[in-house]
DNA sequence: ACCGTTTTGACAGCATACTGTCAATTCAAC
DNA sequence: GTTGAATTGACAGTATGCTGTCAAAACGGT
């Protein structure tokens, strides 16, 4: 069966994904996991407690919470009060966390440049397409058992 | 970039793939990482060692020889003696480790069938095209830093 | 206003994958 | 044949993700 192989792809195009991610941005001393994070909290349009980024992410909401503990103890993230809920703090960037997220940034493009070159993007977009359709079986199923 | 927001589908796929096969696998006592271990040893046309089966699958030498060892306690294989080999023993499945495999097989073709209910099966080869295609490079810049 | 439900973060523990290091073994070059 | 390089498994340690449980806080229906 098709899909079973390209299960195989997923697993190590994951695999790889990471791998590359963390050497990538190795230089700054992040990983690919808290930069993914931190991607997030830049990206919000306004400072979000961690239970929202989770959500955002589509991740766990306790391994957010670890990898948000780690960026506020390594100064890359402050943590805001929030007037709607004394414990749930508001995630923003830091100086240093816009720093390290711009430094990403200029990392990031030639990188993604590079690996794209010759690839067709109709067939990156099927391809999108595709793992999207696959994502929306997996949760509909993962859900049905869940709750 | 296109390339990018495929990465997070990957990543996305990927934990969900896992998760899915963790549930389904689950009954026989099993997880997706030991399943992936026991299909490649029992598709292998003879037995391997733990090093061999590790560049069959992509992963770390020693990610497989603790799923292995594991299975091994699990009486889910047999560690043979390599004649070419005094440390290097051949993994084989034993009588319970076909039983499973046969048991995740019946269990996994439904399951397949119906995630690729309504999927065209010419897209799935393109995501798998791609996603090879990304591989071979991810693979080529890892190797071109580490060696 | 009150009480049950939900959300949230803290804490603890597990599974998977990685890396580095070491000693035993095999292999290859000479 | 001997010696140096590569392979292999054992052991230890790290990063990431998950889950379960708990108490504090917020929310909602009555």
């Amino acid at each position: 069966m098709a899909l079973s192989a390209l299960f195989l792809d997923i697993f190590r195009a994951n695999a790889l994904l990471v791998a590359s991610g963390d050497e990538l941005v190795a230089p700054l001393g992040l990983t690919s996991a808290r930069w993914q994070v931190l991607g997030t909290v830049a990206m919000a349009p306004t400072p979000q407690p961690v239970a929202h980024i989770a959500r955002d992410m589509g991740l766990a909401r306790q391994s957010v919470q670890r990898l948000v503990n780690e960026l506020a103890e390594a100064g890359l993230v402050d943590l805001r009060d929030n007037p709607h809920h004394k414990r749930a703090k508001l995630i923003c960037l830091s100086e240093a966390g816009r720093h390290s997220f711009d430094a990403i940034h200029k990392l990031q493009r030639p990188w993604v440049d590079g690996l794209a070159e010759g690839l067709e993007t109709e067939k990156i977009a099927i391809a999108a397409e595709v793992l999207q359709s696959l994502r929306a079986r997996l949760e509909q199923r993962l859900g049905d058992q869940a709750e």
